[in-house]
DNA sequence: GGTTAGGATTCG
């Protein structure tokens, strides 16, 4: 009997079939001229009427598909089979959408329609001469009636209209390519809002305005170029134009637009149906949407972007920092290198959210975004590390800034990278998912910057520099020829080789490091323009630096540590070192005060040599104790201890110098180890770090110089030997406005604003050249070093 | 089942 019913009564369907050979998979067809003995199972996707051929034979099409249960991603999953003869009246009757079939004794030939359909290369022929059975299984369970009517309606109510057929006043299905979108907003009703135009072959645009309480239930738009399935878009008018709007039971599927990668739906919703015709449809899509790229954006790296250009970022957060009320920073890479000269935002270390290395490694290959209003808060909620899409960046080519103004005249104008307000043009920050394509992409961009030689990191940072432990050393001897007028007539002069002869920077370029040379050329520019940035904190002991906590930061911390030792329960009391002084301070944040006075052997107390130990303190509190007592430490109360705060803070001030522990290298003890010091009558900060397990920070300056002679260019370091060749010490300066106003007139000396660099002065100094990184990677860095500024007691 | 929005550059 060529046709016949299995039922799941009659025991298991493997057992029914035995005798019928084993199962194939579709994919493991194979052209054979005999009827393949073996079994095909499938569901009916579609079933077509029947026809005639010329010869009086009839034949009907239905298509199988082999999985209902998984969405299908492969065009193998689905063959067209066709049924001759005797055998179409029985099937016509009995098969019907969404049964499950199996055959044996079938033919496979080529499907001549595979590159149209995108089925399976074969397709299969049923026939009674061939021999070929087909069975249907009839499950009699809810499952085969869930199975028919999924597949139904699937088949059945999914009709897409072509966006050029669209009516006004019906609710319809479409398909379309992504032409323009905006992220999801929040709307000022209920709910999220997305617009997305669309366009298809046709040659029609469909704008769509989508709505749902959860933006996750909006479309997963990524990028324009995706493919888009809209399900019951309500289609109305607006300004002349028709318009769509998501209607109840709206749903979507997005897809990469790119050809050749999976059609993995993004779906809105936990259940979707996709099939074959869905995929051929995406395919279709892709094809036609790929070959009129000229309508969609190419992508743009940090490599290509051209100034004033508006464009999408697809990147990687390196860091962020909230800069003020109305921008927040984005420090972000793509693995390529900007081209442009790139304004660096001024933040401070300190206030930058980031892994501290990773910023110092990709320092050179990133750039800083500036986000304004409604994209703060997104890029307030990002975590570095996570891939974004900012759309419409706008890099802004700045010729005037104040500082270049104040700098270098003529100065090469910097590129900007900013988010402006608004969603205008579809700005905003978009977090990528990192299984996306245009994750993929990216990071393999990312990956081959970090693996190809360090030459594509242009310039390594100072903090590479300073830590390398290939540190300088110079080997060279050279012959005594001292030019004595040069000197004269330089800003800076020699402290020590004055018989070293004078080399151009072309020569000096051109030399092999470790060596030592005189050199004479101009300050064409130097680093940080804001003076104070250029003191660092510097720890001795793992060699790493950091900035200067700055004073809103501190002020933060400091009244965080305050509140959180208000929680701990226990009452501020005397001890038998100190005695202890609470009080409330009433200001809008109500805290209580507590200064513990540290008493001393001997009992000349005057203030300037007491030591107080205070908690709850605001940072204006701490600098008006340091204007009266000697000594003072900021602590903390924890239920069985007095301790030291977090290190950001510092951990003593002494005399108005505010001392900082580094955080790696210290491991602080609790405070009443200061006990053992109360025989002494004047606590050194020193001493002071020793008892407490603190290693000390020091102040350090550290800049960078570009010098150029007309021969070449080369940045010098200037750091270890800076307070000789200021006469400045950079622990000084931090309280000294004397010393911070000596310093800007010295460097306006060396480098003076509002004149053409052809009337810059010369200067006279030494400098090392070393080696920094190992093998391929290695780079020779220059430092200043035995050299000071002329006059300096006139300046 | 009812609103929202309805693409259209830039203060920084």
């Amino acid at each position: 009997m060529p046709l016949q019913q299995l039922r799941d009564a009659d025991g298991p369907m493997e057992t029914q079939l035995s005798g019928c050979g084993e199962w194939i998979e579709y994919d493991k067809l194979q052209l054979e001229s005999a009827p393949i003995n073996k079994y095909i199972k499938g569901t009916i996707l579609m079933k077509y009427p029947p026809y005639e051929l010329g010869t009086g034979e009839k034949v009907m099409k239905i298509v199988l598909e082999e999985s209902t249960t998984q969405p299908s991603t492969s065009n193998q999953a689905s063959i067209n089979t066709f049924i001759f003869g005797k055998l179409v009246e029985d099937c016509e009757s009995i098969l019907k959408q969404g049964d499950t079939v199996v055959l044996t004794n079938f033919q496979a030939s080529k499907s001549p329609s595979a590159s149209k359909d995108g089925r399976h290369a074969f397709q299969l022929e049923l026939s009674d001469e061939a021999g070929t059975t087909v069975f249907v299984c009839c499950k009699t369970g809810p499952e085969s009636a869930a199975i028919i009517r999924k597949t139904k309606v699937v088949m059945q109510d999914y009709t897409y209209v072509p966006l050029n057929m669209i009516k006004d006043g019906v609710t319809v299905n479409v398909y379309g390519v992504v032409k323009f979108f905006k992220q999801p907003y929040r709307s000022k009703g209920t709910d999220y809002c997305m617009t997305v135009t669309i366009v298809d072959p046709t040659g029609a645009k469909l704008h769509c305005v989508i709505f749902n309480g959860n933006a996750d239930h909006l479309p997963k738009i990524y990028r324009t170029g995706d493919v888009v399935r809209f399900h019951r878009v309500k289609i109305q008018e607006f300004n002349s134009e028709l318009q769509a709007i998501s209607a109840p039971g709206f749903s979507v599927l997005t897809f990469d637009g790119a050809l050749g990668v999976p059609a993995t739906p993004r779906a809105s919703s936990k259940s979707y149906h996709f099939t074959a015709t869905d995929l051929q449809m995406v395919e279709d899509l892709r094809r036609w949407a790929n070959a009129n790229t000229s309508t969609f954006k190419t992508t743009v790296t940090l490599a290509d972007v051209k100034a004033a250009e508006y464009f999408d970022l697809t990147c990687q957060l390196v860091a962020k920092a909230v800069v003020d009320r109305s921008a927040v920073m984005l420090k972000v890479w793509d693995g390529t290198k900007c081209p442009h000269t790139l304004k660096d935002v001024p933040v401070d270390r300190s206030a930058l959210e980031g892994d501290a290395s990773e910023i110092t490694r990709l320092g050179p290959l990133t750039v800083d975004v500036l986000t304004y209003d409604n994209h703060t808060a997104t890029a307030k909620s990002l975590k570095p590390g996570t891939y974004l899409r900012i759309c419409n960046l706008h890099a802004k080519l700045v010729v005037g800034s104040s500082e270049t103004r104040s700098g270098c005249p003529g100065a090469a104008p910097k590129m900007e990278f900013h988010l402006h307000g608004g969603t205008t043009y579809g700005r905003g920050i978009m977090p990528l998912p990192t299984d996306c394509e245009d994750v993929r992409q990216l990071k393999r961009s990312l990956e081959s910057a970090l693996s190809s030689d360090q030459d594509s990191m242009e310039d390594l940072t100072l903090l590479d520099v300073l830590n390398s432990s290939s540190g300088p050393s110079a080997s060279e001897e050279i012959s005594a020829d001292c030019v004595e007028r040069c000197q004269q007539e330089s800003k800076t002069v020699l402290t020590a080789h004055q018989h070293i002869s004078p080399k151009s920077l072309g020569e000096v370029l051109h030399q092999t490091a470790p060596r030592k040379h005189r050199i004479r050329a101009k300050l064409v520019n130097y680093e940080p323009r804001a003076l104070h940035q250029s003191v660092k904190l510097y720890c001795p002991h793992c060699r790493s630096l950091q900035e200067v906590p700055d004073d809103d930061d501190l002020d933060t911390w400091l009244l965080d540590a305050g509140r959180a030792g208000a929680g701990s329960g226990s009452e501020p009391h005397d001890a038998g070192w100190y005695e202890t002084t609470v009080w409330e301070q009433e200001d809008q944040r109500r805290r209580q005060i507590t200064v513990r006075f540290v008493k001393t052997k001997r009992l000349r107390r005057t203030p300037e040599r007491s030591t107080i130990l205070v908690e709850g303190v605001s940072l204006n509190e701490l600098y008006q104790f340091s204007e009266t007592f000697g000594n003072i430490i900021p602590t903390a109360t924890r239920p069985d201890d007095l301790v030291l705060n977090d290190l950001s803070i510092p951990f003593l001030i002494q005399d108005g110098s505010w001392h900082y522990g580094c955080r790696r290298c210290s491991d602080p003890r609790p405070v009443s180890v200061l006990q053992s010091l109360t025989q002494d009558d004047r606590w050194e900060s020193s001493a002071i770090a020793k008892v407490l397990g603190i290693q000390q920070l020091s102040y350090i300056f550290v800049m960078k110089f570009t010098l150029d002679d007309g021969s070449g260019s080369l940045d010098a370091f200037l750091w270890d030997e800076a307070e000789k060749f200021f006469g400045i010490s950079a622990a000084d300066v931090m309280i000294s406005e004397v010393l911070q106003g000596k310093l800007t007139r010295i460097m306006n000396t060396l480098c003076p604003p509002k004149t053409s660099p052809e009337d810059y002065p010369w200067l006279e100094c030494c400098l090392k050249s070393y080696y920094v990184g190992e093998g391929l990677d290695q780079k020779t860095c220059y430092q200043v070093f035995d050299s000071t500024v002329a006059g300096l007691d006139a300046i």
